[in-house]
DNA sequence: TTAAAACTCTACCAATTGTTTGAAACAATA
DNA sequence: TATTGTTTCAAACAATTGGTAGAGTTTTAA
C-alpha cells in the first residue's frame, strides 16, 4: 500500500503540473514537494524525467486504446458487412474520450496533455506516442475512408487533422474559454455541452463541398460534391 | 545601423528558436550564440527574456493588426449599409495572415508563435496580447456576429473558436503534417495550397445545423478539476 | 529470526539558467 | 583632442535544474 502509494502520488502530482505548465517548466522538485514524496523517489521510480512524462501519457493512454479497440471491434460486429456512417464513428470516439476521465482525474488534464505532445516539440514523446499507440488512429482512419468514400484521400486527411485540431485546441485551452464564455454570455458550460456542440460542426466540416480546383495547370481532380 | 543589427539579429534568431522548441527550452545562451551576439546584449536591449518574447510577438502582431484594421476599413467602405457576407470575411482575414510572411520570416513560425501563446501557459504573454491585440479580434467577431445572424451568441462564439483551433493547430504543426502528407499521398502541399482546403470547411463549419435543443436540467458531469 | 529485497531519506554533484557587473570599445559632438 | 552617451564584452553572480551516492528504514518471505 505504501510502496504504490508513492508512484501514483507522483503520478497524479506530475499530471495536473505538466498540464498546467508544460513539462520544462515544471521541476521534479515542484512534482515531489507537492506529492509531498522525496525528489529521488521520481529517478528510483521512473528512472529519469523522460520516464515519468511517458509514463504520465501510459496511464492515459493504456485505458483509452484498449477502450477504443472494443468500441471498434463492437461496431464491426454490429455493421458486418455493412459500412458503419461516419457519425456513428465520430460518436463512438466521443464516447470513448469522455470515458478516460471517468477513472482518471479530468479530461480536461488528458487533452492539455495531447496538446502540448503536439505542440511541445518533445522528440522522445511523439515518437513513444507514434510507436505506442499509432495503430488505433491508423484502423480509426481506415473506417472513417470506408465511411467517406467520396472524398480524396489527401482531402479526407486533411480533414481529420483539422477536426483534431478544432478538438483539442479547444479542449485543451478549455478554462480560459470557459471563463470568457461564462463571463459574455452567462452561461454554463460542461464538457458534455462542448461534445455536444462540436458534433453538429464536425460532421458538416467532414462533409464540406471541395474546394475549387487551382486554374493554373493542376492535376488535382475537381468533382464536385 | 548597429545598435539595430544587434536588435535584429536577436529577433530573428530568437522567433526562430521560440517556434522550434517553446520558450522555456530556448536558453538565452542558445539565441546570443546562434546570433553571434554577446550574451548581456538580450538584458541590455530588451531588459528581460519576458520582454524579448514579447517584443517577438509585436514584431508579428503590430503590423498584422494595423494591416488586419485597413482591410477591414476597406470592406466597411465597400460594403457600407449592406452586411458583409461571411466568405468575404473569412477570406480578408486569411489574406491579411498570408501577407504577413511576405515581410516576416514565415507563416509557420507566425503560427507557431499563436499555439505557443495559446498552449504556453505563460501568464504574461496572453495577458499581454489580450490587451493589446484584442481590439481586432473584437471588431471582426461583431462582423462575423452580422453576418450570422441567425447563430445564438454563444455558438458563434464557440465556432469561430473551433475553427481558431483548426487554423493554428494545422499551420503550426504544418511541417509535421506536410511530411506525413506528401509521403503517404505524393502530393506537394503548399500553404496555399492549404488555404484553399480550408475555405469549405471553414465556411461548412460556421454554418452547420445548430446541436439538438439542450436538455437544461443536464447532468453536470463527473468532471472533477 | 533472519536476510534480502524494496523503498525512503539527506546531502551533494555538475551543469545550466537568467541576470548583473565593470571595464573596454565605439560613435558623435564640442 | 577631450568629453560625452551608447553599445559590446568577458567574467561572474545567485538560483535552480536533473540526477546520484550511500546510509538508513521498511517490507517481504523463508
Amino acid at each position: 500500500m505504501a510502496q504504490s502509494d508513492t508512484v501514483t502520488r507522483i503520478l497524479d502530482t506530475a499530471e495536473v503540473l505538466f498540464a498546467e505548465r508544460g513539462f520544462a517548466e515544471t521541476s521534479l522538485r515542484n512534482i515531489t514537494s507537492k506529492a509531498r514524496v522525496n525528489l529521488a523517489a521520481v529517478n528510483y521510480h521512473f528512472g529519469s524525467k523522460k520516464a515519468l512524462i511517458q509514463a504520465v501519457f501510459s496511464r492515459y493512454l493504456d485505458p483509452f486504446t484498449q477502450r477504443f479497440h472494443t468500441a471498434l471491434d463492437e461496431l464491426e460486429v454490429t455493421h458486418t458487412g455493412q459500412v458503419i456512417p461516419l457519425e456513428t464513428l465520430l460518436e463512438t470516439m466521443a464516447t470513448t474520450v469522455l470515458a478516460v476521465p471517468a477513472e482518471r482525474n479530468s479530461l480536461k488534464v488528458f487533452m492539455r496533455l495531447l496538446g502540448l505532445a503536439y505542440s511541445q516539440a518533445q522528440g522522445h514523446l511523439r515518437r513513444h506516442i507514434q510507436q505506442e499507440y499509432g495503430d488505433v488512429f491508423t484502423r480509426f482512419t481506415e473506417l472513417v475512408r470506408k465511411a467517406t468514400p467520396d472524398l480524396p484521400d489527401a482531402e479526407r486527411f486533411w480533414r481529420l487533422h483539422f477536426m483534431l485540431g478544432t478538438v483539442i485546441f479547444t479542449l485543451s485551452g478549455l478554462d480560459a474559454l470557459r471563463d470568457i464564455a461564462e463571463k459574455d454570455y452567462h452561461e454554463q458550460v460542461s464538457v458534455r455541452d462542448l461534445v455536444r456542440r462540436l458534433r453538429p460542426v464536425v460532421v458538416a466540416a467532414m462533409n464540406a463541398p471541395l474546394p475549387l480546383a487551382l486554374e493554373e495547370g493542376n492535376h488535382a481532380n475537381a468533382q464536385a460534391s
